[in-house]
DNA sequence: CTGTATCCCGGACGATACTG
DNA sequence: CAGTATCGTCCGGGATACAG
């Protein structure tokens, strides 16, 4: 049986006495491998986002990444119900430390996806509020969630099955 | 000016002399605070995704986790517009390293999205490839991506406002 | 009430070396 | 080729204290 090989391919000599590529018998009886030159014919369902790494596709990432920290999410979805005072979001967001809440109110108001209005009384009063554009992430954030609710269960069952072995 | 307040009030004596809630001038002339009791009159955009804190809310962090990993997302991408071997996924991706792109596939691979094919020949040929549902979450994530694409000016023209103060 | 300022830890990630 | 193993770094984020 012979093996060919497509691609920039390193030969490496191994301590095991395996030089690659190499001949040798095939547990499976697997079939010849050829020239595997994949062509452009992809299926083309991403537009192109993550297929050219140029610029957009870089800060792309960081929509990517407010969106995975942590409390993100869980505030926006929030304020999607109603504006709210600071400490309403705190009680109404199990867990978030004031820390975390305060840094994620200022990365989405410095995103322009919340706005602060502070009343100059006392006590302070702060209300956050979803801007216009905020408002639309939260519709695109709501279907991928709704894709987790649909599917939890899919997963759950794929991840007891693969650690099952 | 009286103030009065509504919801768990703590009181506390600041160092400055302050006493909370108080009366003070107000800067801008501010009116009189009511009681804010708010009404469960919410918008009812999240359909009770994140509202309700239960079991499956708590899983819905995991999908977002995964899809926060900082690799998963280009993996699916490529995997969307083709399978692929693992070092050509290592090339079609550049910066990720052989540890994140193994550990990235494992997580893809034990929640079902990706499968792992293991050829038995010399040297070794392993195939990756997205699963029906990993298929759907590339569907839900490309709508993510293009609301990022959409949206990336507006956000980078509120960080420069921003950040300008 | 609505925030800062510090300290500190664990986990994510990269670099490097090694293996079948 | 397709991985594991090990180590070191960095930083997200929790705990706590303090302030206007």
């Amino acid at each position: 049986m012979e093996v060919t090989y497509a691609g920039d391919l390193h030969w490496t000599y191994l301590e095991s006495g395996i030089f690659f590529p190499c001949v040798v018998s095939c547990p499976g009886g697997g079939g010849r491998i050829v020239n595997t030159s994949d062509g452009d014919l992809g299926r083309e369902r991403v537009p192109a986002l993550l297929a050219a790494r140029d610029d957009a596709t870089c800060r792309v990432r960081e929509v990517l990444d407010r969106v995975g920290e942590k409390w993100a999410i869980s505030v926006i979805a929030e304020l999607g119900k109603e504006p709210r005072r600071f400490n309403e979001l705190r009680r109404a967001i199990p867990g978030v430390s004031q820390r975390m809440l305060t840094a994620t109110l200022r990365g989405l108001e410095r995103d322009g996806l919340v706005t602060r209005a502070v009343h100059p009384v006392v006590p302070p009063r702060v209300e956050y509020e979803l801007t216009p554009l905020g408002e639309t992430l939260l519709d695109t954030v709501s279907a991928l969630l709704g894709w987790a609710l649909d599917h939890i269960d899919d997963i759950d069952k794929a991840r007891i099955e693969y650690d099952a072995h």
